[in-house]
DNA sequence: ACACTCGTGTTAATCGATTAACACGAGGGA
DNA sequence: TCCCTCGTGTTAATCGATTAACACGAGTGT
């Protein structure tokens, strides 16, 4: 009754080798029925719970686990419905394989620290006992990235890769569609609210671009390419991919002394903060303002936000399917992403 | 470059022993700078990514991470709003940590079968490599309940438990507090709205009490004493907890020779479908058919539900901590919970 | 000069399993 | 009878680390 019964304890009480007991729990034709049955019994008698977790994944190099990373923090991923619907996909899959989810925690800031601190901020990402992980809008060169690379973990992303595995939309194209429906309504002065890895705050500052989220980049380009040489886009943003981020980002472009006619949002959780911020100016979106989102989340419908959708769960799923269908061989998926015009965005005043 | 780096093969290009690599990675202080440094340098210049985490795991007992396993699956709970909010408590602990959270999966239909199959089924459950684990909502004798209790790892519950350590409300008191809501208001035949564990299906059953959740059970049980012995209170379910099921069986009780007065539903998400169902028929919530939930989720308010507030958030947060905060001793820790009233309950008609 | 601590590195046991290779007896075909 | 196959169980190497105990040399106080 004291130590945990173990392998050894098993077949010792069994009278049986340690190999034996090891088959009858993982590989039952191996045995004869009698012996098997017999070892699951002293089994259960001494209270053994099965061939213990962290052993196993040792010796056989397989944890029975994917981990998922993200550019936000966990206390805050549970808020957003891009996170969410993506994870629902994903479980899914995971679900039918009776694999587990590791949610990876770390540190937003790893920039500008010496070795030992990142090591060390990356804890987390260094001790998941893992088969394989989704980063979900990760940089290439994110610490995190690097240190599961280093670790030699199959990676599927959802972004472009130089190497690896990835589920992606076409981001420029689809910024493309938004800056051509935006012109074709006659807006020549856009401004853009981006999420921004760094300052969690409220400042608004104008963005070094270099530093932006890979997609928002894409997407950036993309609708100034859609808008076409003549438009002038300004970028805004007040931290990280949340509606109040939106909210402030938004006020700020609203308030200065040219207001532009259209603002677009990097996420539609970031379009539903701009939206708060033209009505409380007391304006009118799709009429005073045009205001356009990313990604068409459940919330997006209701509010009348002009958007991209993409298939998220799909997205979930399809990252799912790569780590843990081995027929499943694609080292690259494109998903179709289509303009979604509602009421958020109309001709440009004046 | 062929084979992943270890330990042994970093010390060996070192030309040290595998306790002075070991030290330069977890205990820097035992080492000198030269040695140390010298050894990370061959570590870096081999790729070699640190400690392996299974290997680790098995030799120090630790994991750096716990488990979360609900009474729903996975795919699904990412639309429940209670879910959310004690996954984001949760992770504002696990996160501060450095914990990983290990979402486990298993069959949510695990009655019935053999040894084997059962095994088979909480898979899962038994390759997570964790140190404590978080049980939301799961009876006692719940198979993956018992398998984490056999494998002694440490358990938080959501409910009243013999032994073992929980985060509870008191549901009864809760329950009781509806109950004389609803007394006071006249309502003398009440329906009960219930999620159901086993048929996430379409039919609407009056119920083996015994089979519901605990938590059920116990706001039922108030619900019946606040009401007093003259009221009439019949129990409906149509399976899990979501929406459409509280739609499903608002209906079907409404749909009766004799209508009850009011519905009290077991939580928020199946009170939403209830009103649904109100509407649905033509009646108005608090007026010709009053309606409560359970939980105070963020869209309660918004609907004008009256309902029980419980700290959800902090729910999450303690329970983390249970497991993760070696300071927090206390077996038990007993919430607050009050009743909220809005617009959806009145007095009863006639 | 002696006995000490202190800092630094090594030796070697150990965590709890998996599985290739082998051994052995029974049955089967020629 | 001989040889082979097949089914069933065992032997023993291995997965990749951690850490208590020890060894050794350099300071240090008296």
């Amino acid at each position: 009754m004291s130590e945990q019964p173990t392998l050894k304890s098993v077949a010792a009480a069994a009278g049986v080798s340690t190999a034996a007991v090891s088959y009858a729990f993982n590989r039952p034709d191996r045995l004869s029925t009698r012996v098997r049955e017999h070892i699951l019994a002293v089994a259960r008698e001494l209270g053994y719970p099965g061939p213990d977790a962290a052993a196993r994944s040792l010796r056989t190099r397989r944890a029975g686990a994917i981990g998922v990373i993200f550019t936000v923090g966990l206390s805050y991923a549970f808020s957003d419905p891009y996170v969410l619907a993506m994870l629902s996909g994903l479980t899914e899959v995971t679900e039918r394989t009776r694999t587990g989810l590791v949610l990876i925690p770390f540190d937003l800031t790893t920039t500008g620290l010496g070795e030992d601190e990142v090591r060390h901020s990356l804890d987390a990402v260094h001790r998941a006992v893992i088969d394989g992980a989704v980063a979900d809008g990760l940089p290439d060169d994110h610490p995190a990235v690097l240190a599961l690379a280093a670790r030699k973990i199959p990676l599927v992303r959802s972004s472009e890769t130089a190497s690896g595995r990835c589920v992606v939309i076409d981001d420029r194209e689809a910024g493309r569609e938004i800056g051509r429906h935006l012109a074709a309504l006659g807006h020549r002065d856009v401004a853009m609210v981006v999420a921004y890895p760094e300052p969690p705050g409220v400042a608004v500052p104008v963005v070094d671009e270099a530093a932006l989220y890979p997609y928002s980049r894409l997407r950036l380009a993309g609708v100034r390419e859609g808008l076409g040489p003549h438009a002038r886009v300004r970028v805004v943003s007040a931290g990280r991919n949340a509606q109040e981020s939106g909210r402030v980002a938004a006020a700020s472009a609203l308030g200065g002394p040219d207001v532009p006619s259209a603002v677009a949002a990097d996420s539609d959780v970031l379009a539903a903060g701009v939206l708060d911020a033209v009505r409380l100016r007391g304006l009118e979106p799709g009429r005073d303002v045009s205001v356009t989102g990313f990604d068409d989340v459940p919330a997006a419908e209701p509010a009348g936000l002009t958007t991209i959708r993409q298939p998220i769960r799909d997205r979930g799923r399809l990252m799912g399917r790569m780590l843990l269908d081995p027929g499943f061989t694609a080292r690259r998926v494109v998903l179709p992403a289509e303009l979604v015009v509602r009421s958020s965005t109309g001709p440009a005043p004046r």
